[in-house]
DNA sequence: TATTGTTATACTCTATAACTATA
DNA sequence: TATAGTTATAGAGTATAACAATA
């Protein structure tokens, strides 16, 4: 694929005598062409990440979530007693990274950490009331604002999306 | 969608005198249920393109490319003379940060830059003999490389794939 | 010996404000 | 007055190495 963008703006550049007119050595770029970019998939999962996880942000800062706290809380929500290692499993994450996200999870209120039932190493994660009320009703929030940004998307392609996203990182 | 995992590690716990046995306080998880997350665009999204991107860093470590610096080096290959301000545009990147990667790729002698022919203000940027060879090979390593990540998919997937991703950000 | 959680730390990426030169 | 490019800087995100406690 060569350059796929021949209208640029040229100045009319008269030079002195020249029967061949030589090509101009600078040119404008009118409007610029990212097509080859678009062929590739990580270039385009990466531009939709960003777009989702941009209004994500806003909607997610009324319940202070970012959108690793989010998907730590959801997890949390949904698997009670989880350790700090499946976490990190479940969601790529590294310990180290997590540590200080769980210590303000807990310091907000939103979870407590108890004993794991047979291993002595390890720490289970529980949601508190209030941090299961506020999951609740950010999920809730999440799965909204999931609609309003798939409305150019039928329900049927917003599956099949899913779907083939799930084949390239599971 | 309530708790989707009951499945869980439970101690005997053989509580004394109990006519109704109380659940346990603390249970463990077995396997970590992230079905909530996987109905998410965001979500499947991200955790895509950075399966994606870790297997281009790799490759394209040879060609001392990242991610942006591959996409800026594109941009400027197909669109020779783009300005800064166009690349920010086009590739959803803020003009400081761009700064010294343009400075970067013109010491490595992959661009030069040239005095844009209608606005004295603005700056062309143009590929090297050296840039273009490297991009050259570069295209093709990442082109190469996508077939093989998306060796789980079809063509036809593949396409829609895209497609599917650029109704989110475009 | 291997694993869980932790500390310290470094590096990269991204974002904001303010300045200059030109349009 | 608005725009292109730049500088300085702050903040968030991500990475590795090494340690204590327990399996």
């Amino acid at each position: 694929m060569a350059n796929a963008n021949p209208s640029r703006t040229q100045r009319p550049s008269r030079r002195a005598s020249s029967s061949a007119p030589s090509l101009p050595v600078v040119s404008a770029v009118e409007q610029v062409d990212t097509s080859y970019l678009q062929t590739l998939l990580g270039y385009n999962a990466r531009r939709a990440a960003l777009t989702i996880i941009e209004g994500f942000l806003e909607r997610m800062a009324e319940f202070g979530l970012r959108p690793v706290d989010f998907s730590v809380m959801s997890v949390i929500q949904h698997n009670p007693g989880v350790t700090s290692r499946q976490l990190c499993a479940a969601l790529n994450l590294l310990p180290p990274n997590l540590v200080g996200l769980i210590q303000s999870l807990e310091t907000r209120g939103l979870i407590h950490r108890l004993p794991h039932p047979t291993d002595g190493r390890a720490v289970g994660l529980h949601p508190t009331p209030e941090g299961a009320a506020l999951m609740q009703k950010a999920e809730q929030a999440a799965t909204d604002l999931e609609e309003a940004r798939s409305a150019r998307l039928t329900a049927a392609q917003r599956k099949t999306l899913l779907e083939l996203l799930q084949k390239i990182y599971l």
